[in-house]
DNA sequence: TCGATTTATATAACACGTTAAATATTAACG
DNA sequence: CGTTAATATTTAACGTGTTATATAAATCGA
């Protein structure tokens, strides 16, 4: 599959610095995710990387237990909790996303910004065609 | 990540139909790339279908269980084996096939056909960019 | 208010990916 | 030859994806 040896030459380019501080990418997303505002529920994090809810229950304990994160509850649902990103979790992102961004830009030159966006679209349209149009015989024309 | 979802997107339409016969789409990939020849070695295979020699040798072990698959010695090199399919294997797989291609016509039908093909191109050349290109971003410490 | 259904999250079981190490066989060198 | 290096495959450990189920809290209905 096209895709799958796409996305695994992709990953290998960052895997090696995320292991090196002992995250996987999905930890990585995680944190990312958790960046973006304060206060996530599980579900909503979960939706905002691409993890599954078991998956993301794995890592919420994994990064709790290193206080990357932590979580508050929250008083009107009291089956959700508030997560967020603490000081120590911020601080390896930035010790980090420098190692990312050089990542993101090699392979930006190696493969060329205008491919690299045509690229992204395709990917994007493909996946929002699959996954709501239950049989959508139309395709946009481009 | 944009390819992360387009995979997903993607195998949620086959993995029902592989499901129901009790396959993993890895062990799919596996039982298809043995169609093309008889006798491969476990490294033919694991190149053939992109699944890593660790994987490939649960699946194998999964596979010769339930005797699709039957492995030989190679009297050149004893510790190679020469793996096929067997008849029931190649009987699972004609039960598979026509429902698997339906997928991919229904892909095809919903995405376009033309779009289907720029987007294998550039799948394709991304991989090759990024697998003979330079090599990773090194994770040092700092 | 009580009970049933829905929603949010967690856990279990099994398979695969990755990394690392082990095993076995072949090849190469002294 | 025998010892060492290289190759092919397997196994182990850990984390994640998937599916199914469990738990808990909220919501709805009688």
């Amino acid at each position: 599959m096209a895709l799958l040896k796409a996305r695994e030459a992709v990953m290998g380019r960052f895997r090696p610095i995320l292991h090196a501080h002992d995250l996987t990418e999905q930890q990585w997303r995680v944190l990312r995710a958790l960046t973006s505002a304060d206060g996530f529920r599980a579900g909503e994090l979960a939706r905002l990387s691409s993890i599954s809810m078991p998956s993301l229950s794995r890592i919420l304990r994994a990064l709790e237990k290193r206080a990357l994160i932590e979580r508050g509850v929250e008083d009107k649902d009291l089956r959700a909790a508030q997560i967020s990103i603490t000081a120590s979790g911020r601080a390896l992102i930035a010790l980090i996303a420098p190692h990312s961004e050089r990542g993101y830009a090699e392979i930006t030159a190696a493969f060329g910004d205008e491919r690299l966006t045509t690229l992204y679209r395709l990917l994007d349209e493909l996946a929002t065609c699959l996954t709501d149009g239950t049989e959508p015989v139309e395709a946009d024309e481009e």
